[in-house]
Order: C-alpha cells, then structure tokens, then sequence
DNA sequence: CTTAGTGCAAATGGTTTGCAGGCAG
DNA sequence: CTGCCTGCAAACCATTTGCACTAAG
C-alpha cells in the first residue's frame, strides 16, 4: 500500500509543476506538507500534520497547514474524510476508494475496490451533476475497539 | 422517492417505541424532529430543522435539536452526510445509498443503489471491522451552478 | 411525584481571516 | 525588486455543555 520514494518524489514535482502553472510558489512548507501526506498512511488531521513537521520547520503555523490543505483540495489533489464529528482528516489519494473509520479510536484504513472508480461516471449520468470527487466512508470499530 | 403519510407514521412510532423501551421519553420535540426529517426531502443542517420547526414550537432550542439529532443517530435512524467544509447535513434514510452534494448551492440528492446495499458485510469481513454506518458522497455541481 | 429533557446562555474547539513582514520568482 | 505567502493572533461559527426549570411517565 505504500507509495514507494520515485513515486512519491513524481508526484511531488507534479505539484511543484501545477503550481508553476498556475503561477503560485512552491515553498517548501506546501512541498512538504503534500510529501508527508503521500508518506504516512494515517490519515492525519491538521493538528497532527502540524505536530509531525514542526520538527523539521519549528516556526510553521497551522494557518500554514490549513491555507495548504485547501489548497491541496482545490488541486484535486488531496481529499478530506472521516467522521463526520471531531476534525477533517486528509487523504493524499484521491482515487475513489473505500475509508473504513474506527468510531473508537479515529484510525482509518483503505481499501481499493475497482467497483467504485467505475461509479463516478455513473453517477454523473444518472444525476446530472459534474462530479469532482467522492468519498465512500463505513464507520464502525476496529478489532482493539470492538469490546 | 417521498415516503407516504402512513410510512411517515410508522418509523415514528417504532422511534417512540425505542425510546420506551430504554426508558427515555418521547418528547413532542423528538418527534416532531424525526417526523420532519422523513418529511423533507432537503437534507436540511440542524439550524435549517431549526426553523423550520420554529414555526409550530415557537420556544424550541437549537440546543435541542443537536441532542435529538445525536440521539436519533445514535439509534442508527438518521446520518449525518455532506460536504466536509460547512455545516452538517441530516439524512433520515439511513440505509446505504448514494448521495450526491453540489458544492455550489449544497444541494443534496439521493441515489438508491442495489450494489451499495451488499457492501457492509464486504467491507466487514476484507476489513475486520464492525461496520454501524456508511456514507456515499459524490461532490460535484448540480445543472443549475455549473456556469 | 421523579427525574429525564428542555431552553437559555456561555464555553468550546476546529477552522478562517486580517495584516505586517519575509522569501520565491 | 514585486507581491505572493507565511506566521501570528484575533475572529468566526457550528456544536457542546452547565444549570435551573418544565413536563413525561
């Protein structure tokens, strides 16, 4: 499930080259706030994505993270999920795929599923709508949290 | 897609019957909340039930409306759906099925999918989670905010 | 009668915004 | 150089909470 360095680092430039194009700047804080979210696998709030960097940039605010995330979202690049109490947490997938949230501990897993990166055209047509995302959430409680 | 007056009648009435039965009190607001939610078709946030409801419960809280809405979703009667940015919205289908949410006016559709139906038990056993609840928002723009 | 539920208002907490100074291009 | 971005702190706003009063059973 991990992306692998090469990947990550591509995917990184793309950014840098969408931002190019639109004629924003890519500092490093933005460059690295869409690196780890591409690294980690645990879906992060924006709390925990300003915690984890401040170690390498201590002066970083989480206005920062924030301005970046929405950003990140605008792109298409990066999508907000969980449940729908406590805080957003990020996705760098924005594929379709399943999020299975824990409503004990807040931790969310991915599954791919081919059926779903079929449905957007599907639901398009049968709505009318222009469809830019999806997010396919099942809440419950992992195996720790079950009792 | 509208539910019929006798449809209506009876999940409230098995709503006041939860409620006896673990010893709470079916208050006139409770039900008349629940009655409103199977009612509209709007999807509506807590303050737009809130409003609506003003009119006939003129001393009602928005407080209020927050516990019956937590309550009736802790029950696994109504889920919260919508867009992650803005206020939530309120859903008193809570079988799976699709929603569909313009990001330009909030707007929210359902769409009734066979498919989605037979997901949890999938998604429980690839996952090992106990699945309570799911939700299928597809983000997008609606014919009228396309321009 | 008893106590769960309501209404009110204040508190909370995630997120957004305004602005002065600082780097990318 | 130029002005887009950042960091900071204050503002915002949906939601939650504490408490005295009200009404369901």
């Amino acid at each position: 499930m991990s992306l692998g360095q090469e990947l990550i680092a591509s995917r990184v430039e793309a950014f840098r080259q969408m931002l190019a194009d639109r004629g924003q700047r890519a500092t490093s804080q933005r460059l690295e706030i869409y690196r780890y979210l591409l690294e980690t696998q645990l879906h992060p709030t924006a709390e925990e994505i300003y915690r984890a960097l401040r170690e390498r940039f201590p002066a970083m605010s989480l206005a920062t993270v924030y301005k970046t995330l929405e950003l990140l979202g605008d792109l298409g690049l990066v999508v907000a999920v969980g449940p729908p109490d406590g805080p957003s947490r990020y996705d760098g997938n924005p594929e379709p795929h399943i999020n299975v949230t824990c409503l004990g501990c807040g931790a969310i897993i991915d599954l791919e599923d081919e059926q779903v990166a079929g449905w957007k055209e599907a639901v398009a047509k049968r709505s009318g709508y222009t469809i830019v995302a999806s997010r396919h959430d099942f809440l419950g409680f992992c195996p720790a949290c079950r009792k």
